[in-house]
DNA sequence: TCGTAGTTGCGAAGAAGTTGCAACTGGGTA
DNA sequence: TACCCAGTTGCAACTTCTTCGCAACTACGA
């Protein structure tokens, strides 16, 4: 009669689409409220990060009325289920993603210009980190500072 | 008749001391203010990252009328200067130190803890962040986030 | 349909940092 | 040595980003 796994307790495969990631949300005993459903299609509808303005933009144009502290205490109900991340920029405001959208960043000093830097670059860093200091480095939440090809010609 | 020489237009070796750094400051054309003083002096003071309200509380030892506003105002100009640097270290305020005492960190996600990364841990990522995207990364601008060993087996 | 625990909207508060402005002062110049 | 003024300061108000308290609302299992 279970209309879901009952072993299903742990993220195993990501949500495809906004709606299985609201079915989850719902299996783990959280609501399936109109706002969730909005932040998680504009979650979906991106692969960039963005930040809780920019989601909150998103949902207006699905529903005005819902308040940006929603927006966050929604961000925060996702992080804690393992759907969203959080990635932070340097200056600015925090940015959100999908946990499967995740991937750190190369930030230009100089210019604030960003990079997408592919989960590559960073084994030998994950293995030393590892190994010499038992520290598991998550490289999805991350950011590298430094002046990028044109500001070190300019 | 020079105090300085005429073409120390460059730090080429970081000044040892807040007298030297004072002179330094001088020397570029900034103005050897008390509040200058204090601030470097809280500065040479540590090895550690503080934030603008742990040096604001550094400085008021010496002299208690120093605004917060002239102390950011201040590390803005140390830090044009080359002398200081600043980091993110994912949430709370920005630290700050002296540009030669900066280091990457690991940074727990769960309990927060921080830990000094020495520099050799970065050597593979600088070589490929330049060779794969022509960026040029500042390893001591650099806060790497994950699971420390504790938090692992907690 | 009902009850209630989870959620929401709203406004206010908090933390960190910035800005405008009048008053002050370091240090080059006469 | 005294003077002058561009650079600096103290202060208060402001901005941005995020969190919190609380009463009203609602999703959803019974």
């Amino acid at each position: 009669m279970s209309r879901t796994p009952l072993h299903a307790e742990v993220i195993t495969t990501a949500p495809a689409s906004a709606e299985e990631a609201v079915a989850l949300l719902r299996q783990r005993g959280s609501r399936a409220t109109p706002s969730r459903r909005f932040l998680l299609e504009a979650l979906y509808a991106t692969d960039q990060h963005l930040t809780a303005d920019e989601l909150a933009a998103g949902v207006h144009e699905r529903s005005p009325e819902v308040h940006l502290s929603t927006i966050y205490r929604n961000l925060d109900e996702l992080q804690r289920l393992g759907l969203v991340t959080h990635t932070h920029l340097g200056h600015g405001p925090v940015t959100y993603q999908l946990a499967s959208h995740a991937h750190a960043h190369l930030i230009c000093n100089t210019c604030g210009h960003r990079v997408e830097a592919p989960d590559g670059l960073f084994v030998e860093l994950e293995a030393r980190a590892l190994t010499d200091h038992g520290f598991r480095v998550d490289p999805h939440h991350l950011a590298v500072f430094g002046t990028c090809a044109d500001c070190q010609s300019g």
